[in-house]
Formats: C-alpha cells, structure tokens, sequence
DNA sequence: GATGAATGAGGCTTCATTCAT
DNA sequence: AATGAATGAAGCCTCATTCAT
C-alpha cells in the first residue's frame, strides 16, 4: 500500500540489472553476441522483452556494460600485477610470478563466462565498440609486467620472452576453456612455475 | 557459343564454388558468421543471391563445406607433422621442430584468414555444427606428435610439457592474429627453436 | 499533517489536471499527438506516469479532454463575436471587426500553442475522435458572423467576401505560426482593418 | 526462362516505386506520417513489408523521398510564376494572377494528397528533416513575386498586401482541403481576381 | 544457368497501460 | 494517492530463402 521507497526500487532495479547482466554474460560467451536473441536472455531471466529495455537501452549497451564489468573485474584483480614496478631480485620476481598464476588459475576457474566472453573480444570481434584500445592498454599492461619479472627472474632475451610467457599464459587458458575438466590446468601452471624458478621451489597447487 | 564440354562446365563450376568459398571465408573470419550476410557474400563475388544458392544449400550449409575446407587444408599441410611416428633421435626431434615451426609460420602469415577462422572454431563458435568432434581429432594428432617430438628431442615431463608447446604455438598464433605486422612472430619461433635445441641450431629464420 | 478538507483536495485534484492538461498541450502542439509519449508528459510534469491515468483514463482521452479546452477556451474567447446578431450598421460592423482582429491577435500570440493544435485539427489530423463536427459548427458560426459583418459594412457578395476574409484570417494566423516573431502580425491585422473600414478609421495597433 | 533483362528490371522497379509513393502519399496524407504504418502501407500496395525495404531504406527515407516528389512536382508547375521578374505593368500583373489562381486550382483539385501533405508540412509537422529550409525558399520566392505582381497592378503597401494576398491564397487552399467539394474553391478565386483586376476582366472560370 | 524481386519469420525496440507495493 | 517496474502488442527493419522469368 505505502508506496516503494526510493531506496527499495534503487535496490530492486541493481538485483535486476546484474540479474540481466549474468545471463547475458552466459549467453554472449556460450554463443556470441550475435548469436544471442533478445529474446532468448529475456527467457533466461523470465522477464519480458520489454522489461529489460527498462534496464539497458540497448542489446549493443548491454554488451557494452558487460564488457566494462569484465574490464572492471580484470583490472581490480590483476591491478597489483598490472603495476609491478620491477626491480625486486629473484624472490620479488617469484612473487609475482606465483601471484600470476595462482590468480589466473582462481579466476578462470571461478569466473570461466569472463574469460570466455574476453577471449572472444580478443578475437577481434565487436570491433565496432570502442573497446580495442582499452584491451590493447591491458595488454600492454601485462607485457611490461612480464619483462620486469623475468627481468628480476635472471632471464636473458626478456622482450621476446615475454611474449612467449604471455602467449603461453593465454595459449593455456584458451585450451582450458576448450577442454575444461579435462585440462590439467594446475599441472600446467605448476609447470610454467618450475621452468622459471629453475625448481628452486616448490609446487604452487 | 562454341559448346562447352561437360568437363569444361564441371571445371566452370568447382572454379565457382572456390570463388564463393573464398570469400565467404574472408567475411566470416573478419565478422563472424552470424554478422555476414548472403547478400554481402554476393556482392564480394559479383554473382546474384539466387545463384550462391545454386553452388550451396544454405549459409550453414556453405560454413560447414568452409570449415571442411579449413580442415582439409590444414591437415594437407601438417599431414606429415600429425603422423610422426616418434623414435627418431634429437636430429628428428629437432627436424619435425623445425618442420612444426616454419609451417606454421609460412600458412599463417599466408592464410591468415584460414587462422582466423579456426581461432574462432576453437572459441567454441559454432558448436552447433558437428565440428567439435574433428577439432578434438586435430588437436589429439598435435599432442601426439608433440609428445613424440619432446622424447625425442630428450625433455622430460613430456605429457605436461607438450601442453605447454601446444599453449605457446596457440597463443603466439593468437596474438599475431591481433597485432598482425607489429607482432614479432618469427623472433618469436626463433625463441622457441633455442628453446629446444638447447642452442646447438642456427636461428631457423 | 493538518488533513485537508475535500474541497481542498478536490482543488487540488483540478490544479494536477490543468497542469498535464498543459503540458500535453505544448507537446501535442509542437511535436503532434503520435509523436508524444506517455513517459514525455510524466517528465515534463514531474509527475509519475501511474499517476496520469489517475487522471486521464488514456492517452486518447488526454487528447480530448485537450481538444475540449481547447474549444472551449476559443468558444469562450470568441463568444460574443459568434453570436453577432448582425443588423448593426456599418459602426457595428466596424466594431465586430476590431473585436475580431485585437481578440484574435492578442490569443495567438498569448496561447500560440492552443492554435497549433487548433491548426492540426483543421488539417484533419485525428479524426478518429468525435471532433470534426464541432470544428464545423464552430466554422459556421465564424461564417455566419462575418456574412453578417459584411453586410454591415456594405460589402457587396458577402457569402463568397466571407470565405476570403475567413481564409485571410486563417492564413494569416498560420503564417504567424510558422514565421513567428518575422511575421509582420499586427500590420496585417491593420491592413485588413483599412481594407474594410475604407481608410475611415485609425489604425488598431 | 531467359532471364530479365536489365531494362526490364529497372523498368519494374520503377513502376513498383511509384504504386509505393502514390500509395504512401494517400496515406500521409490522411493520417500523417506517425500514424501511418508500414503495415498498413504494405497492405495497402498488396506487397509484403520486407518487399518496401527493397525500394526505400526505410520509412523516413520514403519520406523524404516523398517529399522531394512534392517539391520537384509543385516546384516544376509554379516555376513560371515563381520566376516573375516584374516591371510587365497592368495587363503583365494580370497575366501572372490569372496564371496563379487557375494553376493553383487545376493543381490542388487534381494532387489534392500532394497539398494535403504539403500543408501539414507547413504547420511544422517533420522539422526533423532538412525540409524547413526548402520550404522557406519557396515561401520566399512567393512573396518575392506576389510583391511584383502587386506593384505592376498598380496597389499600394504592396509588402504587407503581398503578406495578405499569400495568407488568402494559402487560406482559401486550407478550407478548399477541409470542406472539399463543399468549398466554392472557383468562386472564390474569381472574387480575388475582381479584387485586383477592378471588374476590368471577365471571369477565370 | 542466372537474376533480383518477393516472402515471411524473426530480431530489436517503443510505448500505452496495468499492477504490486 | 503515488511510484515505477512489468507486460505485451505492435512498430520498424533484416535477412535467409524461394520463385518467376
């Protein structure tokens, strides 16, 4: 009888809102954006079409917002990393290393539609968002981390192996992505550690 | 109007059925299958909707003779890497290494468009079609033959190991497709070559 | 906190239904009924759009009720001069004239919205609605009064001098409407003043 | 069997378009724009919807497409009087009024729809569109002309008589449009012609 | 074989209206 | 009385596919 108070429909339209933007989030990485009918994230949810055009101006928006969460979530979870000044010797390069692969092992494992949905944009698709560029910051972000760590690590050629660590890094979380239980992730990863530790320590998981 | 030969109108034809299929390859690598239209496909052939029609049944039909082609292609050109026996000394090791990276290198800088496809296969694109399973099949021939390779070229923890070649080639492969020219590919292969050959080989390119 | 009287909260409940009525006016008036939404109206009044239809059963009812302003308020305006006896003599035609001309100037250019509307229902927009009848008899009455003004004025052919001064007035006012503040207005209004006042009497403005 | 030739495609486009403008003028005409579906415009022609998308790139553009049919139409037939250089004396005045009033009446009887939608243009319907502006030149080359007419007719205050002479016109065009054949459109005419031929000419019509 | 007009299903989006609170 | 979330019909538009020629 007494009306909703603001707060009340402040907090019902973000319960709606990120309800919306998990189902989307599976649907785009299952299948794409394209692939994906309005339609079909409105049956996901159990709204009406209409509804969710109450929440999102548009299916483009949506995309667009889900995107800035997967950024968003990316970045604050790697921020430390992305920030890795270099210059802390062996040990602050093991750190890093360690917290490298322990992160992206929990977050591709907890968060496997992210990584779906950002592989894809890796892909190149969804080009006509203005996305690329921000990608391309991340990017960047990771390979001047990974000279500076194997650079504390003792590695010799460190620009190129960089690019090796980093297209392994991403080459291992595309198959899991594939595979899924199938994939030794772990044993990978625990893999990776040796080779750069030089077995000075032991397994990570 | 001199008459054509049934040879001539069966060479007319698979000419055709290339032409369609090369650019539809182009579109789809580019946009995505769903984002591509016949009427677009048509247009980059310069033949009419109605005649596409009369080379393929429908668009999923023409995908799938696509991918089928991407399949055959590549297994053509690795035919010989996919079957290695294995047992062949460091010098075989080394020679299939060798083989592995210079192929890989030359198609995908010459069939990018090929590569490009089957990233998009690999995200899981198009599942609905009975691609997975072949996917599976080529992705089981390349870590046999790696595993095969990493005994011969004497590495140890082989199993995992070849994992980690298969992740690296995938994601160097992967984010050339993304930088293109500013990506140091062949630098790359280089690295991984010293990698193996623990040295002892010039640079392959 | 001091409960209201019902005559207060009648009076109120009048004021909130004036003010949509208003606002709706301007809308419909610049951008036409199709063309303005419900959820527009509820902005411009800061009112809720649940609560409109606590007034307005629909948007088509909004539109008559609108309409019946409308009429009403020129009805009312206009009363004295619709119901022109005639018989007057050439003063009374002359002062039926300058009532016409200063009444008709002032309201247009006070509720030029009013007049919009008034000129898209002459051009038959909505006639869905019961309208066009009453925009008839209200012509009519227009006729009949300048037929009769004529006559005072000693005009010779006063059914078809009629139709052209009507006409004159209306193009006039739609003319206003569209040139607005370039539109010479009130020197057209004195022109017409001479024309049948034959240079007898000052000018009105 | 054989194909259509080119000829015959562009031929049958052509027509097609026509019956689609003629049918979606009728249409805006009576109802407006807004209030016009595609639907209904579709039904109306016989076709299918999707087929409308094949001639006009959407509604707005049928528009607009319309609209520039109007202008080029009555752009084409005012061309002469809107050309009028002036300075042709008495009997030159004449001329051009009895041009003016017996086109306009041969025009708005025969392409009632195209001045129905014209009017509502006027009445600042669709300002969206870049038309306002060619109006506007229209409306100007009238004045400029009725300016010159009046002059070599020898009336004085020929700016805001020209004002007052458009007004009527346009006046007597608006009433023709809403009452019809009930409106004495020839008679009224003939009075404008009178007025300013001062009884020197026999009747136009 | 070849063309492009034509169809119709389905996609995205808007909006008048209802309803739970 | 008042809010704004929710619905559903309807509108615009696209596109794979068919068809007459």
């Amino acid at each position: 009888m007494s009306p909703r108070s603001p707060e009340q429909f402040a907090h019902l339209r973000e319960e709606r809102r990120q309800e919306i933007l998990m189902a989307a989030l599976r649907l785009f990485a299952d299948q794409g954006f394209e692939a994906t009918s309005i339609s079909q994230i409105a049956r996901e949810t159990g709204m009406s079409k209409g509804l969710l055009y109450n929440y999102f101006e548009s299916k483009q928006q949506l995309l667009e917002e889900m995107v800035n969460v997967v950024f968003q979530k990316i970045g604050l979870s790697f921020q430390e990393i992305l920030t890795y000044p270099g210059g802390q010797g062996f040990e602050g390069g093991c750190t890093l290393l360690a917290k490298i692969l322990t992160l992206n092992c929990r977050l591709i494992e907890q968060d496997t539609d992210f990584f779906k949905l950002y592989a894809r944009i890796g892909i190149q698709l969804y080009e006509k968002m203005a996305l690329p560029r921000r990608l391309y910051e991340v990017e960047d972000g990771w390979n001047r981390t990974i000279v500076h760590m194997l650079q504390d690590l003792g590695q010799a050629h460190e620009r190129i192996e960089a690019a090796l660590f980093h297209a392994t890094l991403d080459g291992v979380n595309l198959h899991y992505l594939f595979h899924f239980e199938k994939y030794p992730l772990q044993e990978a990863y625990n893999r990776i550690w040796h080779r750069y530790t030089v077995g000075q320590k032991p397994d990570l998981f």
